[in-house]
RNA sequence: GGGAGCAUAGCUCAGCUGGUAGAGCGCAUGCCUUACAAGCAUGAUGUCACAGGUUCGAGCCCUGUUGUUCCCACCA
């Protein structure tokens, strides 16, 4: 028998593990007609990305969901890829570019930079993957995908001009969110508000008839020179009369009108506002209302263009300050209040977007949502947990259409050719080299790319082969089952798919949508790397195996919260591991047989452990069902440390040790027969040491990670057995609790004497008592026939009297108290009990068996009682 | 302004369809009992935020209140 360390050592076992189930193919899904599809197809990361802990958990659970799944006989495949992630891997690209050798993107032009990105994500392309075999992620590496492969690029291509061809996707001019530090319009989803300390400037403009001014209140001075109009509330009584009326727009000297807009809010500000069509998206709307001009006097870059006068070339921040100090010295600024606002920032560099009028795509999303909520509202896809669903239905209910057009270079090149002669557009699945309309050679392609996203909507179906029809892969595992993510992508991502699906495939992308929360650090805050308090699950797998990380990120919180993450948790984690890991190296030293198959004869312990793993199976499995994947694996847990490790090895040991040679190979077999199919319960959460340790046990089969999940027996049913050796585990458990009260050293053994109704159950307990009861010698008799008190240590339990003489160890006054303590717990559970019994309301109303029980525990508590209370008198 | 979550042991959190309040860590006591001291045994600690209601019975269901976190929208 090969000589097992006493500790645990995840990091060699793990990558030899992994190595040998990739290897094997393990990780391969066939498509096998005579097995039922199962599909997850895994959120792309970002190419050169690194795993956070996020993605730890992301992959965890979708491991575990995949690894169950395949036992349970589903052709199990799980999808993984990369995302090319346009905006972070451009910037990050450009930064190397500048450090390392001074340049821009523009220097070294479209083709060539583009040369530079795809070289970084080969480079870096496998980092993460590398990262996520760590983890234990059981994908189908054959099967690994990137959003811009020539298949999804191929499905970007046809989903764009097939949008395109029915009236869903248009070029228009429209306030878009702009990101002046990264040069690219933001959809609405890239932009995060954030409250920040500001002020309200009120500002005179002044009536160009001469006979006053308007004070206007604005948090943005900086773009009155693209002022076009003031606006009033139709029905405010103090601006009435000054409609139609024009001001004189201070410092750039421009006459425009005041309109009456039912926009304004007569009780905010001034309740005049100054109307910036190009720059606001409310003055936008309120100038087409109005025929208001439109002048834009910001640029791409965030500066004050040709149309700001004077501040023309200044940053947005210095116009704001050189304005205000115009004004200031004019006597036009009324007032500065401090006023704090949300001002929108982008999600990638947080520095302030600024709504600016520009020429983008958009796709239109009315008609694709009305499917999209249907799909959710009437259940075909679910989200896990259900109050997930609100937020989708929310935001899909009020959902805008999507600027999908950005200004970079790393991403779909918009399939859009627009023609020098004509000036019409191409669209088309092809390169175009020509015209459609008048043949012109003179064509030149959109420059713009497609927001990530566009791509990552897709994922689903592009992945498996749309819009090939005929792709077997596409035929066999879509829809897909399962979708496990975040609650922050639920608008970036979830709800694209689902209405992207809905309309190219005319089915849901999947059935049920698993949710779940942020991993926080242990002061509950966001991991950032801002903060520079990220945590690094590949330390933490090194340090404590990447089993004790997984199980870590699966127990102690519910789908959808939050969680905060505790190294010392990992370690309780890895006892665990060592916990199995030490359970089956006792096996192993003890072990003479070469088949772990369940003897033909059960003893009572068998029984209970047996019975126990019986009910914990079906148990288990539907809470997997549930997606309640920390209850699950708490209770694998719980059934591991405590019925298997604490109690079942313990009673065991007097036959491993025994003479009776039947009876030791009977109980190996049993051991050998719990553990295995604890290993695959466990597996799923668990996979690498689970999988090390069946290999060194006695199996059939190749791998665990292939063993059919374990299912409920009738023929291992033993309620009866069951409750009979807990009657002796009582037993043992108030003696060891009066011993250790009495500070009595399990060295110390003592005779035990037994009175008891139930002397078969206590019969075939004598071992257990002794060994785990401390006892020298056992005595069985019956109840009636309890020996004399006196000079003896009565223990009761509701099924027997125990009598240990050791007298002399105990303090009589001590023990009287806690005799009578002990009797007051349970005469007031009687009390309280019997109040409930007694009530006929309870009785004819609680469902018979909950009655039943009641009146059960009634009468053990009364004799309890009336026991403590005899035993009592006699001191 | 709209929506959602959370409030349970000292800390972090579980608690499935209402039926005797749990875990991990920490704490206390005793044990090197030849699988495991990363262990074993035993123990202490709860007005389940507050106030009502439904029910025979509420941590769980309903209403309201307070505190707290988040999401969406956004008034210049």
């Amino acid at each position: 028998m090969k000589e097992l360390p006493k500790v645990y050592e995840p990091q060699e076992v793990e990558s030899r593990i992994y190595e040998a189930w990739e290897k094997n193919g393990c990780f391969r899904a066939e498509r096998d007609p005579q097995k039922k599809p199962f599909t997850i197809v895994m959120p792309p990361p970002n190419v050169t990305g690194q795993l956070h802990m996020g993605h730890a958990m992301d992959c965890t659970l979708q491991d575990i969901l995949i690894r169950f799944k395949r036992m349970q006989g589903f052709a199990a495949l799980w999808v993984p890829g990369t995302d090319h992630a346009g905006i972070a891997t451009q910037i990050k690209v450009e930064e190397a570019l500048r450090n390392e050798e001074g340049l821009t993107r523009y220097d070294l032009g479209r083709e060539k930079f583009l040369d530079r990105v795809w070289d970084w994500k080969n480079k870096y392309g496998d980092r993460i993957v590398a990262q996520q075999k760590k983890m234990g992620a059981s994908c189908d590496w054959e099967r690994s995908r990137f959003t811009m492969d020539e298949g999804c690029s191929k499905a970007v291509r046809e989903v764009f001009v097939s949008l395109y061809e029915k009236g869903l996707i248009y070029k228009g001019s429209r306030i878009i969110n702009w990101c002046p530090n990264c040069v690219t319009a933001l959809s609405d989803a890239e932009v995060e508000y954030q409250d920040k300390p500001g002020h309200m400037w009120h500002m005179r403009y002044p009536l160009t008839d001469g006979s006053g001014y308007l004070v206007v209140a604005t948090t943005r001075p900086e773009t009155m020179m693209g002022d076009t109009g003031v606006a009033v509330h139709p029905e405010d009584e103090r601006y009435k009369h000054l409609v139609g009326k024009t001001v004189t727009l201070p410092l750039m000297d421009r006459e425009i009108p005041i309109v009456a807009d039912e926009y304004v809010e007569m009780d905010f500000g001034t309740g005049c506002v100054k109307m910036t069509p190009a720059h606001d998206p409310n003055d936008f709307e309120v100038g087409l209302r109005h025929n208001l001009d439109t002048i834009r006097v910001l640029d791409d870059n965030g500066r004050v263009n040709a149309n700001g006068g004077k501040y023309e070339g200044m940053d947005r921040y210095e116009a704001r300050k050189a304005v205000v100090a115009d004004l200031e010295a004019l006597g036009l600024m009324e007032k500065i209040d401090d006023y704090s606002h949300n001002v929108g920032t982008c999600y990638r560099c947080h520095k302030d977007v600024e709504p600016i009028i520009s020429a983008q795509w958009f796709v239109k999303m009315e008609p694709l949502a009305k499917e999209a909520l249907r799909v959710v509202n009437e259940g075909e896809t679910k989200f896990v947990p259900d109050r997930f669903a609100k937020t989708y239905t929310n935001w899909m209910e009020n959902v805008r259409d999507w600027c999908i057009s950005r200004q970079l270079w790393w991403g779909h090149q918009i399939p859009v050719w627009y023609c020098a002669d004509c000036g019409k557009m191409t669209v088309s699945r092809e390169d175009a080299t020509e015209c459609a309309h008048c043949g012109s050679k003179h064509i030149e392609r959109d420059p713009d790319v497609l927001d990530t996203w566009f791509s990552s909507a897709l994922w689903p179906f592009s992945t498996l082969g749309w819009p090939n029809a005929d792709s077997e892969d596409l035929k066999y595992f879509y829809p897909t089952d399962v979708l496990v993510t975040g609650y922050d992508i639920i608008f970036f991502w979830v709800a694209r798919m689902i209405f992207s699906a809905c309309e190219h495939t005319k089915l849901p992308p999947f059935h049920t949508v698993f949710i779940h929360g942020l991993v926080r650090d242990d002061k509950g805050r966001k991991m950032s790397k801002s903060l520079g308090n990220g945590i690094d699950p590949l330390e933490i797998a090194e340090n404590y195996g990447a089993d004790a990380l997984r199980f870590n990120l699966v127990t102690g919180n519910s789908p959808g919260n939050d969680m905060r993450f505790y190294t010392e948790r990992c370690e309780a984690m890895r006892n665990f591991a060592n916990k199995i890991w030490n359970a089956s190296r006792f096996l192993m030293m003890n072990l003479t047989i070469d088949k772990c198959a369940l003897p033909d004869k059960l003893e009572l312990e068998d029984k209970w452990i047996l019975s126990k793993l019986n009910s914990l199976i079906p148990d288990v499995t539907e809470n997997m069902d549930r997606y309640e994947l920390g209850v699950a694996a708490q209770k694998v847990y719980d059934f591991i440390w405590d019925s298997y490790c604490d109690w079942y090895i313990e009673l065991t040991k007097s036959r491993l040790q025994g003479e009776d040679a039947d009876s030791k190979t009977r109980a190996q077999q049993v051991l050998c027969y719990v553990l295995t199919e604890i290993l695959k319960l466990l597996h799923p959460f668990m996979p690498f040491i689970t999988e090390e340790i069946w290999q060194a046990l006695p199996h059939e089969g190749d791998f665990l990670m292939l063993q059919k999940w374990p299912e409920y027996r009738e023929d291992l049913a033993f309620a009866a057995e069951e409750k009979a050796l807990e009657q002796v585990m009582d037993a043992i458990r108030a003696i060891r609790t009066r011993r250790a009260e009495m500070n009595v050293p399990p060295s110390r053994k003592a005779q035990l004497t037994v009175a008891t109704a139930q002397q078969d159950v206590f019969a075939a307990g004598v071992a257990f008592l002794k060994r785990l009861g401390y006892a020298s010698e056992v005595t069985i008799v019956p109840a009636e026939q309890a020996p004399d008190a006196a000079g003896q240590v009565v223990i009761v339990t509701p099924v027997a009297q125990l009598f240990i003489p050791m007298g002399e160890l105990v303090d009589l006054a001590k023990e009287k108290a806690r005799i009578e303590k002990e009797l007051k717990k349970n005469s007031d559970e009687l009390t309280k009990l019997n109040a409930k019994l007694s009530n006929p309301g309870f009785v004819s109303k609680a469902p018979a068996n909950v009655v039943n029980a009641e009146k059960e525990r009634a009468a053990t508590l009364a004799e309890l009682v009336a026991k403590l209370e005899e035993q009592l008198k006699t001191m």
